[in-house]
DNA sequence: AATATTTCCGTGTACGAACACGAAAATACT
DNA sequence: AGTATTTTCGTGTTCGTACACGGAAATATT
C-alpha cells in the first residue's frame, strides 16, 4: 500500500528510471514493446507521481494567456476575475510561469475576432477565456484546437468537446435559487418583476439561463406565474432607468425584483431614491456599489460568482494540465452563495 | 525580487548551509553570535522556505491526535468532522504522519477528565480538540501546555492565549443570519419560537451565542421582540416534544421557529407530522435527516457549520504548525453558508 | 602538556521527479 | 565489411530543504 515511485516500477521492468520517465511523459525514443509493457506496470501499481517531488523539478517554462472582456467604463464586474489572476500568480510562483491578459470590447465583435487573430499561438501554451459572442468564440476554439493549445473557460459556457474545463455557477440554478428568495419573501398575488439590465441581452447565455431557471420555479411552485414580468433595459443611461422603472412601479404591485446581472444596485439606486423599502430586490456580485445597498438593506440577497475563484481555479487548473498533464474535472461549478448584509463579511474578496 | 534560497544565505553570512538551517530549525550549535547575525540577514532578504523542498525533505514520524465526543445514539453531528479527517489524512499522505482519534463522552464530565488523563503525551505532537466541558477543557489545555503539546479547537471557542488557532463558525453571526432569514420571511405581528433542543444547554457556549446572535437581530429591527419566546427542551423523547410542540402552536401564533443546533429535524418531523406548512423553520447542519426535509420545504433554511472542513483545516494547520513551525491564524472562520432545498447540491459533501 | 569534553560548524546524502546528455544497440547504407 | 544513421536506453545532475554525521576549534580537566 505504499507509495510506488518512477524508481520501483523501473526497477520491477528492469529498466531505467530515464526509459520510465519517457514513458509517462510520451517523449518518445522507447520501444513499443518495453512502453506497453511499463504502461501496464504503471497501472497495475496504480503509480501517481508525487505532486512535491514533480513540482520541484519541473524546470520548463509555462506561458499562459487570458482572454476576457476589457474593463469599460461602469461594467465593473470584470474587474474582479483580475484579483483571481494575481492570487493565481501568486500561488504558482515557484514555478517559471507568465500570465498575460487579452482583453476585447465585449461590444464589439469585429475587436474580439481582431484580437484573436493577431494571438501568438506558439508561444502560449495554454488560455483561460471568458466567452461572449456564441459563434466567433467557437471559431476562436477551432484555431486553438489546430494550434494544439489548450482552453479553459470561465464566467460562461460554451458547449464545445476542446474545452478542457469550465469554472462557473450554475445559471439556471441561480435563478432558481433568486426565485426561491423572492418568493419565501413575499406575499402571493403580488408581482415580479425581471430586470435585464445588459447592452444586449442575447449575447449572454448565462443571462438568458438565469431568467429561465426563474421562471421554472415561479411555474413549479406557487402559481404566481401570471405576475411575471420581464423587462429587457438596454439602455445604461439612469435617467431612461429611472423614468422606466417609475412607469412600472405605478402599472404593477410590484413586490419583488430580479436582476439578472451585476447591475442590480442601479436598480437598487433607484429604489433607494424613490425610498420605497419593502420590495424584494435580488441579483448578482458583490461589486462595491451593489455592497453598499445591501448594507444599507435596499438589496435583500445577492448572488456571488464568486469570479475570484473562477479566474483562480481556471488558472490554477490550466496550469496543471500544461505542466502535469493533470486532466481537470470537465466542469468545475462553484456553489451559490447567499449572501445578505448579515453574512456579507466572510465573503468579501 | 527573486527567491532568496538557504544556499544564498549561507553565502552571504560566509558559512554552511548547515548552519543556516540550524538557525532556522533552533536546533542549537550554533553560537550566539553567529545566530543572530544569520537571523539578521534571514529578515532582511525575508527568507521563505520552499514549502516544496521543505516537504520533500521531511523525514520525521509525525503523530496527531483528534479529540472529541463520541458519536453516541443520536446526536449524528459528530459523524461529520470524520470525513474532514479521513480527508486530510488523504492530503498529507506524502508525508509520514497517523492521527488518532479519542473520544469522550459528551454528556459526562468524568469520562473527559478520566481520558484525558491518561492521555499519551509525549508520543503525540499536536492535538485537534472540539471542547464540550468549559472548565475541564481549560484544565486540560493547562496539562497540554505543560507537556508543550499545541492545540488548535473546532467546533467551539475556548477563550484562552495557549490556543493556537480556532476553527469554526462565529456563533452569533450565525443565530443573526438566522433571524434575518426568519424576519425575512414572515409578516409582522406573528410570533417566532426559539427552541433549544439540547440535553444540557450550559454545556454549549456556541447555542447561547446563537439565540443572543437571533434575538440581537430583533432588537434591532422590526420590534417583534414581545413575540420572541425561547423553549428550552431537554428530553430527546419524541412523544413529549410533540406534546410540548402541540402546545406551543395552539398558544401562539407561530410564523417561524429557529432551532439552535442540528436536531432541527426533530422539529421539522413535527411539523410534517402535524401538516403545518406555513411555518418558516431555520436550523442548523445538513445531517441526513435535515436534508430530507429541507428537500420536502418542512426546513426552509440550514446554516452549515461545515464540520468536515473545520475538521480538516484544523489538522491541516496543526499539521503545518508542528511540522515547518508554520503559524496558523488565531481565529479561522469559516463562513455562514446559506442552504436552500435550491442550492443544496452544491454544498453535500 | 597531554588528553578529554564541549561547542560550533561543514559535508554529504536523501527526498522523488524532470530532463539533458551521451552511450550502446539496432538498423540502414555504401 | 565498414561506416553512417537512427532507435533505444542508462547515467548523472538539478530543484531547495532536512537532517545525520563527523571533524575542527575552543575550552576544560588531569
Amino acid at each position: 500500500m505504499s507509495k510506488v515511485r518512477i524508481k520501483d516500477i523501473a526497477e520491477i521492468a528492469n529498466v531505467s528510471i530515464g526509459t520510465v520517465d519517457r514513458v509517462i511523459h510520451n517523449r518518445g525514443e522507447v520501444s513499443q514493446e518495453t512502453r506497453e509493457r511499463i504502461q501496464k506496470l504503471l497501472k497495475e501499481h496504480s503509480y501517481k507521481p508525487d505532486i512535491l517531488a514533480s513540482s520541484l523539478a519541473l524546470k520548463r517554462q509555462i506561458n499562459l494567456a487570458v482572454v476576457m472582456p476589457r474593463l469599460v467604463n461602469e461594467h465593473a464586474f470584470w474587474k474582479l476575475p483580475l484579483s483571481g489572476i494575481n492570487k493565481a500568480l501568486e500561488e504558482l510562483s515557484h514555478y517559471k510561469i507568465s500570465i498575460k491578459t487579452y482583453y476585447f470590447d465585449q461590444f464589439n465583435t469585429d475587436d474580439f475576432v481582431h484580437r484573436v487573430k493577431n494571438f501568438p499561438y506558439n508561444n502560449i501554451h495554454g488560455i483561460l477565456f471568458a466567452p461572449v459572442f456564441q459563434e466567433e468564440s467557437i471559431a476562436f476554439l477551432r484555431r486553438c484546437e489546430k494550434e494544439k493549445v489548450p482552453v479553459v473557460l470561465f464566467n460562461s459556457l460554451l458547449d464545445d468537446p476542446y474545452v478542457k474545463s469550465f469554472v462557473g455557477q450554475d445559471a439556471y440554478h441561480s435563478g432558481y435559487v433568486a426565485a426561491k428568495l423572492i418568493n419565501y419573501g413575499i406575499e402571493p398575488k403580488r408581482d415580479v418583476a425581471i430586470i435585464n439590465l445588459s447592452a444586449r441581452k442575447e449575447h449572454y447565455a448565462h443571462i438568458i439561463s438565469r431568467e429561465k431557471g426563474f421562471r421554472s420555479y415561479f411555474e413549479e411552485h406557487s402559481g404566481r406565474l401570471n405576475h411575471l414580468l420581464t423587462i429587457d433595459l438596454h439602455s445604461v443611461d439612469d435617467q431612461k432607468l429611472h423614468s422606466r422603472l417609475n412607469e412600472i412601479c405605478s402599472n404593477y404591485d410590484l413586490a419583488g425584483i430580479f436582476v439578472t446581472n451585476s447591475r442590480v444596485y442601479k436598480v437598487a439606486g433607484f429604489l433607494a431614491a424613490r425610498g420605497s423599502m419593502n420590495v424584494r430586490l435580488v441579483g448578482y456580485d458583490l461589486l462595491p456599489e451593489s455592497i453598499d445597498y445591501l448594507k444599507r438593506d435596499y438589496i435583500d440577497f445577492l448572488i456571488s460568482q464568486k469570479p475570484e475563484e473562477q479566474s483562480f481555479r481556471g488558472l490554477v487548473s490550466l496550469f496543471n494540465l500544461v505542466a502535469f498533464n493533470r486532466e481537470p474535472d470537465e466542469k468545475q461549478l462553484l456553489p451559490i452563495d447567499i449572501i445578505t448584509r448579515e453574512n456579507l463579511r466572510y465573503y468579501k474578496q
